[in-house]
RNA sequence: GGGAGUUUAGCUCAGCUGGUUCAGAGCAUCUGCCUUACAAGCAGAGGGUCGGCGGUUCGAACCCGUCAACUCCCACCA
């Protein structure tokens, strides 16, 4: 069969993508193996891919791959989130755009009807670009988390909260989001500094003692000044507020203010939490818009004026601006103020502001009467599990102390939004307005026949989507809805959850919490996080910047396998990665690398020799040996999640050794047979590279390892041969330390520099399998002499012997110049220096004559640090 | 204001228990090659006070102190 010059991953990827889907490869279902799960992230059901999916699902695919060529039963479960706010906001946006309708033209079921028709039409977009990219998920699981059965488990769970006592309704002061109409969560809102001004505002005092008129200022009139960065919300204003211990206002003891703009009469109050320091030291306390000025309403019993509307708009309680925007409003106060001679001053302020973080609006702090789930609870046995290491984040060191600070610090969380989108919350009131919480009317009657004839109406809002998500690696598998069911029983606690450190309290704490309540179990083993994606230059990937690739171009451009090594490649565990499409590029230049080798072995099937003349086993066996200590490491890297590292390890072995090395080795010469025994290692070899380098390129790697031998078709990468498992016990690699030194001091001193002779260097191996280290200074030794490690080269001058548990190197190059003398010695040196801090690490006599009491005591205790380390290690291989 | 993290080549980062697998990798740059798998390639080269200063040590990129710069998270000071 003629092969293209270059690789052409297109037909490739979709020929076998379709493969995979058709032999059901990725569908799972409770066996005897052990499981391995894993739940997506589900992202918002309109969205569409971009590069911090495709790290994250790229980061999945990897995991899940490897586990199910480690013999796992593994489960990937894709689905989509319905984003209530989010999403909302698109479907009124194209409502009006393309329709020319008002949401508030239609009814709630109309709506609901319009939602649906979208998602319908955009909500397989992001299910196809996660095919496009190889992603091995199991789609007959796919969920959407307004899906009926999950519906119900949000239902369930809301009616279980509130009969424990855990969830309430109650007027408390929350984050109003003015563009969206509903209240957020505290996560929900984004802090940022934001340059504003500072307006010194005169406020009239009067002495009511005085006369029968309360505005009948006192003797000649005096203001106090206060300082504020919302003149706006002066018509809320109820009390004027003063440190008691702040002697420049004691005059003010029982007297009342006048309110701007208002003329209304309110009380000044005396609280410690004003900072003389700040401003004036004056306050205005407006309780209805601001939490401290609603704190201390609430200890001084003042009135509460709502000046604002909820779409952000002056309201009639004000009684001057009604109507106006919130910020407009704020113009026209200061303009008035000034007018009447009461501004006093103005300055810049900066000040931080919180945005909301779906419409960017500026979040007004609002009292409202909300739904809300009492998270002290709850927070208990999900900080525990985290802190006594049932569940395992990485890199952990990073994120610890923050989930750590939040859990210990969270507030209750307001789960009711008024939107339309989500699941409507299960509470009806009756015509006394009293409430009653069940899972469905029919429920409700049941429990209370007596409200069958009451007229019931149920509670408008629907629920924060996070109220849905946090239940997902339950609910996928059915866990509320069908407790005990066989498919939870088997696959949670999931194995692993890959997600964005974005959003650690929003969902990844609130999974963890709902696992301990619901299932009291942890909802996964360990938590990944990946970093941000960010451009070259460090930027955040943005619409607006125009520096977000689209990942379908991409793909087309470079190939699904590319892009894939291309963000695995620059992605360091846990750091933000700063993406480029150079990286894919390389991506695409080692398909094409393996694709030339597939081109070259392929190129010696028909030139196989009947006979085996003899062969050089060196190439075959150093390989071997590489090829085991590569697959071990790579293991461990798994082990540590540090892909990025497996990947430029496998990339390292494949390209330098397998292709530079290797391959140059055995190349028969021009037009010559190929020994079969050659040929055989080396298409296994090959398979096995497929092998190790398929979870991070699945496409390729399936074409070339069908293409090397003809095999059956329905046998794919991930099934033929055996599981990647350690080859070479990683204790014996330990140990073999101690082996190689005593191989490493006879070469010493068997080692006699004699410039202008050859030289002889052995090494013995004690431990076959375990000779990559002093294959290392194999190769060291042979650049001593400037001599290239290319074969022709090396057999000129060096012969290696290999025998099975004996390696010996011989150089017979003639040291005739200094340059070369010198780099010997430079080479013995450090021969010299390694023998000499092995020894300390063995405690060694040359080492103990040397070193101080001291020291020498630090370094046992070291040594028995190391070596309850290696027991440990030894242990666990031995549970493996 | 509180907390966490980072600082190593032009860029992105490895560097685990202090020593010689320690000064590294990839990309980029430069030079020379279309050599019979591969120019999407091959052979080679240059490039660093390991943020600064001080300390501990026989020995520090690594441990301690300190200063500086950057990043992120959290927080109700008008």
């Amino acid at each position: 069969m003629e092969l293209s010059k270059n690789y052409n991953p297109a037909t490739v990827e979709e020929k076998w993508y379709k493969h995979w889907q058709e032999k059901k490869y990725f569908h799972s279902e409770p066996d005897d193996r052990p499981a391995y799960s894993v739940v997506i992230p589900p992202p918002n059901v309109t969205g569409v891919l971009h590069m911090g999916h495709t790290l994250n699902e790229t980061v999945q695919d990897i995991l899940i791959r490897k586990a199910r060529m480690s013999g796992f039963n593994t489960c990937w479960v894709p689905g989509s989130d319905h984003a209530a706010i989010a999403t909302e906001a698109k479907v009124v946006q194209m409502l009006e755009k393309e329709k020319g309708i008002k949401k508030s033209d239609l009814s709630r079921e109309e709506f609901l009807r319009y939602a649906f028709e979208w998602k319908e039409k955009y909500g397989n977009i992001i299910y196809h670009q996660i095919a496009k990219l190889g992603c091995s998920v199991d789609w007959d699981r796919a969920t959407f988390t307004m899906d009926p059965h999950y519906y119900q488990a949000v239902m369930k769970v809301f009616v279980d909260l509130y009969k424990k006592g855990k969830l309430y309704r109650g007027a408390r002061m929350i984050h109003w989001d003015p563009a969206a109409g509903t209240a957020l969560m505290d996560e929900e809102v984004e802090h940022r500094d934001i340059q504003g001004k500072l307006y010194y505002v005169n406020y009239l005092v009067i002495n009511d003692q005085a006369t029968g008129n309360p505005h009948a200022p006192i003797e000649a009139p005096r203001y106090i000044s206060i300082a504020t960065q919302r003149p706006e919300t002066i018509m809320g204003d109820t009390a004027v507020c003063v440190n008691p211990n702040d002697e420049r206002y004691a005059w003010l003891r029982g007297k009342h203010v006048v309110v701007p703009l208002v003329n209304r009469k309110v009380p000044v109050i005396f609280d410690e939490y004003v900072d003389p320091a700040f401003g004036t030291g004056a306050l205005k306390i407006t309780p209805a818009h601001d939490i401290n000025d609603y704190n201390i309403g609430l200890k001084h019993n003042l009135e509460v004026i709502d000046t604002l509307n909820v779409d952000g708009t002056i309201s009639a309680a004000a009684e001057v601006f009604v109507g106006l925007d919130r910020f407009e409003a704020r113009k026209k106060a200061v303009a008035q103020l000034r007018e009447e001679g009461l501004l006093l001053k103005e300055e810049d302020y900066t000040t931080r502001l919180g945005f909301s973080q779906r419409s960017g609006a500026v979040v007004e702090p609002r009292i409202s009467t909300q739904w809300f789930v009492k998270m002290k609870e709850l927070a208990g046995p999900a900080l525990a599990e985290v802190l006594e290491g049932r569940i395992k984040i990485h890199p952990g060191d990073k994120f610890l102390a923050t989930y750590k600070y939040w859990l210990e610090n969270v507030k209750d969380w307001c789960i009711s939004r008024q939107l339309w989108w989500g699941q409507q919350i299960p509470a009806w009131y009756d015509e006394n307005g009293t409430c009653y919480v069940a899972e469905t009317l029919d429920h409700l009657l049941a429990e209370h026949p007596e409200l069958k004839n009451a007229k019931l109406e149920q509670d408008k809002d629907v629920m924060d989507t996070w109220f849905s998500s946090w239940l997902w690696p339950i609910e996928v598998f059915k866990g509320i809805t069908e407790p005990g069911n066989p498919q939870i029983n088997y696959y949670y606690p999931t194995s692993v959850l890959v997600t964005g450190q974005d959003i650690i309290f929003f969902w990844v704490s609130r999974m963890i919490m709902a696992g301990m309540e619901f299932k009291q179990e942890r909802p996964f083993v360990d938590v990944y996080f990946t970093g941000m994606v960010r451009d070259k230059q460090g930027r955040k990937m943005s619409k607006q910047l125009g520096n977000s690739p689209d990942l379908l171009e991409l793909i087309e451009k470079f190939g699904a396998d590319a892009v894939r090594f291309g963000i695995m490649i620059s992605s360091p565990a846990g750091n933000d990665l700063l993406f480029d499409e150079g990286s894919c590029e390389q991506g695409r230049n080692f398909n094409n690398k393996l694709w030339n080798a597939l081109k070259l072995v392929k190129n010696w099937e028909s030139r196989v020799g009947t006979e085996e003349p003899e062969m050089d086993h060196f190439a075959v066996d150093w390989f071997r040996n590489r090829l085991n200590q590569v697959k071990a490491d790579v293991e461990l890297l798994y082990k540590d999640f540090r892909l990025n590292e497996a990947l430029k390890t496998i990339y390292s072995l494949i390209w330098d050794d397998f292709c530079s090395w290797y391959l140059e080795w055995v190349k028969p010469g021009f037009e010559l047979p190929v020994n079969p025994k050659i040929y055989d290692s080396t298409v296994g070899f090959f398979t096995e590279l497929m092998q190790l380098l398929h979870p991070f390129m699945p496409f390729i790697t399936e074409e070339i390892f069908h293409l090397l031998e003809e095999r059956k078709q329905d046998l794919t990468v991930s099934q033929y041969a055996p599981a990647l498992s350690f080859d070479k016990p990683v204790l014996e690699q330990a140990n073999f330390l101690k082996d190689l030194i005593t191989s490493l001091r006879d070469a010493r001193v068997k080692n006699q520099i004699k410039p202008k002779e050859p030289i002889k260097l052995y090494i013995v191996s004690p431990n076959p399998g375990t000779y990559i280290k002093i294959q290392d200074i194999l190769v060291k030794q042979v650049n001593i002499n400037g001599i290239a490690h290319v074969p022709d080269a090396i057999t000129n001058t060096i012969s290696l012997v290999v025998g099975t548990d004996k390696y010996y190197i011989e150089t017979t190059a003639a040291i005739d110049n200094t340059a070369q003398i010198s780099a010997l010695n430079k080479e013995l040196d450090y021969l010299k220096g390694f023998l000499l801090s092995i020894d300390k690490k063995l405690g060694n006599e040359r080492f103990i004559a040397n070193a101080k009491p001291e020291v020498l005591a630090l370094e046992q205790k070291k040594k028995a640090d190391a070596e309850a380390k290696l027991r440990t290690i030894e242990e666990s291989l031995r549970s493996m």
